[in-house]
DNA sequence: CCATACGCTACGGATTACGTAGCACGAGGA
DNA sequence: TCCTCGTGCTACGTAATCCGTAGCGTATGG
């Protein structure tokens, strides 16, 4: 499963998810994303470039392409997932005996 | 967006993808993730014992938790998507104007 | 007693990421 | 014309992370 390894890279799920809601310049995706170093944050965008979910506009600023954002709509059950497993990890969650 | 932080470091989303058909030892899993240095797995192992992922069973070998289970398939969607774009990338595929 | 398999650690070198500063280009205003 | 501002992006020295190999401690079976 290649793909999950370079999805695995530091902020490549990251950035996907950052351009979700819609495009964003470059400065602007970097403070997002916990003001990344711009060198590591531009090899990103060119990898995702190549792979082609992400596309710069004419104009400035990057943007989700069709496929990104078929790829990202996959991120969202993620994030459900994270939301309820943070709901859980507050008030106190229960482990069974077979988890330890 | 804190979980696909820590799901985008490496190895991480490959531990959860190499368990999802079942247990393994730690040596299996090793091998099963390119060989990767036991150092840095048995950190990911740590830190998916903590979140409670994953599980460390009696008698030896790594399982997936109920919610390890639930999060795992949330992977599946990927790999599908992941299949589909490597299908594309194999022969001639088209790339929108709009999106080079 | 030895072989095997288990999870796991030590440590030195290689790789990657960070943080700050700044470059090149273009658009718009004084 | 010159100045600002915003755009994507690069340079480079430092810090963090990862890798590769070797081996430890325990347990189990022959």
């Amino acid at each position: 499963m290649r793909v999950l390894d370079w999805l695995g890279r530091r902020w490549t799920l990251r950035v996907l998810w950052e351009l979700r809601a819609g495009a964003l310049p470059f400065r602007a995706l970097r403070e997002r994303c916990d003001a990344v170093s711009p060198t590591v944050l531009n090899e990103r965008l060119r990898e995702l470039r190549a792979v082609g979910v992400i596309a710069l506009r004419a104009g400035g600023g990057y943007d989700l392409t069709a496929e990104g954002r078929a790829l990202g709509a996959l991120l969202a059950p993620l994030n459900v997932w994270a939301e309820r497993w943070a709901r859980r990890a507050t008030h106190g969650r229960r482990i069974p005996r077979s988890e330890r």
